[in-house]
DNA sequence: CCAAAGTAGGGAAGCGTATACATTTGCCGA
DNA sequence: TCGGCAAATGTATACGCTTCCCTACTTTGG
């Protein structure tokens, strides 16, 4: 283990035993000082120096799994992604281990592809690697689990899981009433994919929000992601599809930057401008976002903070916090760019 | 492990001497069956099937760290990264999943930021919790490590490391001669970051094969990035600073496709169009580069399967492989978009 | 001066698994 | 009838570490 086997030589692993018996004492006073236990007491200072410097010396390092073995710690959790590589999960999963880092813990990745047997097989090898615990990425867990939990984006009230989430109404309302403040008043929608765990929530507060504020919002005017794609893609044929319905709109807001990037391509290919001939909102805010041609306007969703938090709420947990929120939400920030503007005089 | 401790009520967990009771053996031949170890060649088939079943009956997991313990053997890497969650890592990262989901290893992610003591520190601590081999992301590595290692992007040969690495010339062939047929003739360069580990050779490429083509390097038109920023505004000050100049150029390389996009914006600004007054080439081909606006021409890098191969070949070498290369080229490929266009005539 | 209380560290059990080796049984052939 | 061998399991031990309990010796207090 962390040693490699050179044939013909000794490889001369240093254990618990040998630094004892380098200083003439056993292992299990060794481990006891080492580990500053409890039953570590009684030995004076000397020999705890003499103790500490023979393993410095010998340059000792504790077998983890003989340790695991014993202790039943693993400083380890598990995240179950979706995905990872694409601009949603990687930063969440930076900011995980921006967290971890700290605190010395380590994370093993999964990835799912939205495959619900994969998903469960994972969670099941995950805690025979001993994880502490688990947090999962834009993914919608069916059952309580078995160690603590954390869900970004999972949207599904569980009990022993602390969903973290976006403030969706919040969101909802900063996007609208900039349109609104915009004079946009024939505004299409791009409905994310059900797949994708924050759709259904998404849809929901736009939905409340829009009647709260008195914009309605156009059947007609809808269209529904179903495809899976993390390239622009994503939002390209399904702007053709509403541009199809020859129904005129001035505004569109986007399920996310990725698809708003491929709407704005749609909406040119058409002949449209954007902001001048229709503006276009898009969601999360990601790296590339600002260096669109033109710059998107975004509701920015602080990806690597939630992963932070979820790290943190995790370990938490995990040392014994009893009593913990069942949700997060994190508040959403509008960022103004060129994507939109004034609604054309009609 | 694995296990939830519910106060007040018995976790049972199921080991192997469970097993054995329950059904009248001993863990010792239990554990021969379920390994079907070569101790276990005389055991009756009929005494083999009840064992399975028990196992099965009693979801018997076996407990992966006193499996370690003696195995020496974890079915787990270590993946050393500069970044995670940029577009340059996280194909890679998932590439290297990809691979091992298929062979049912798992990994461990840790980032260093750049930062060498951090570097050192978590191969040390990579190894101490068992990990069979590692690779490393746009790390520079500086002695040759204990364990099998693939270095991607890694560029230094040391004993024990399969480096593997774009093929730079290639890559530099492609882009070039595209510039050279399209008339290209005062073209502008961008120096990676040489805290960037492709940086040195890519820069080596495009001397040896500008000078192999009879196209002239301008240093007046040549720009060193010195900073390290995952946005767009990688590329953009130091575009602006090439325009101040007042050197005029038809072409710019630059060194990837996010400082491409800087780059783009910065023309822009100066009120140069792309491609019609300056055209512009990016590299990597991240997922946004087919729809920026204009769409970039790129020197396709194919991250995902560097990570896949990277994987394949440490598993390679951890299954026992004592022959294995030095170095593993990855073919680049050009990608003709909008961003490049027949130069201007003067 | 003796019992009680501390001091310093040893010894052993056990975490769950894997494996070399030992034991028991039945059966065959001489 | 008995040695011997293969079949079918059991036994023992080790992996490296932690922890609880124990011994032996030294102080201290009354």
């Amino acid at each position: 283990m962390g040693q490699i086997k050179k044939p013909g030589q000794k490889p001369e692993v240093i254990t618990l035993k040998a630094v004892a018996q380098h200083i003439g004492l056993t292992p299990g006073t060794v481990s006891a000082v080492l580990n500053d236990s409890p039953s570590a007491r009684s030995i004076p200072q000397e020999t705890k120096n003499r103790i500490h410097a023979a393993a410095k010396e010998l340059n000792y390092r504790p077998n983890f799994f003989a340790r695991s073995l014993r202790n039943k710690r693993t400083y380890t959790i598990g995240v179950i992604a979706e995905e990872i590589g694409d601009s949603y999960s990687s930063p969440i999963i930076s900011g995980i281990e921006q967290y971890l880092r700290k605190r010395d813990y380590f994370f093993l990745t999964v990835v799912h592809r939205h495959d619900p047997v994969l998903l469960n097989r994972y969670s099941q090898l995950l805690s025979e690697r001993g994880v502490e615990g688990i947090i999962t990425v834009d993914t919608t867990v069916q059952e309580a689990p078995a160690l603590p939990t954390i869900a970004i984006a999972g949207h599904k009230k569980l009990k022993g899981v602390t969903n973290i989430t976006l403030d969706h109404v919040r969101a909802a309302v900063l996007a609208l009433t900039h349109f609104k403040e915009m004079s946009h008043e024939r505004v299409a929608f791009m409905k994310g994919n059900p797949l994708s765990s924050d759709a259904k929530d998404r849809w929901d507060a736009i939905c409340q929000v829009a009647a709260d504020i008195g914009m309605k919002i156009d059947p007609e005017l809808t269209v529904q992601i179903d495809t899976d794609d993390p390239t622009p893609m994503l939002g390209y044929p399904f702007t053709k599809q509403l541009l199809a319905r020859k129904k005129p709109f001035t505004a569109l807001f986007a399920y996310n930057d990725i698809s708003a990037i491929g709407a704005i391509r749609a909406l040119q290919e058409q002949g449209l401008r954007v902001p001048q001939d229709v503006s276009v909102m898009g969601f999360d805010d990601i790296p590339g976002a600002a260096f669109h041609t033109p710059s998107l306007t975004t509701v920015r969703q602080p990806l690597n903070r939630m992963g932070e938090v979820a790290a943190q709420s995790l370990l938490e947990r995990i040392e014994g916090a009893t009593d913990y929120p069942s949700e997060i939400a994190i508040e959403p920030e509008l960022v103004v760019r060129e994507s939109t503007a004034k609604a054309p005089a009609s």
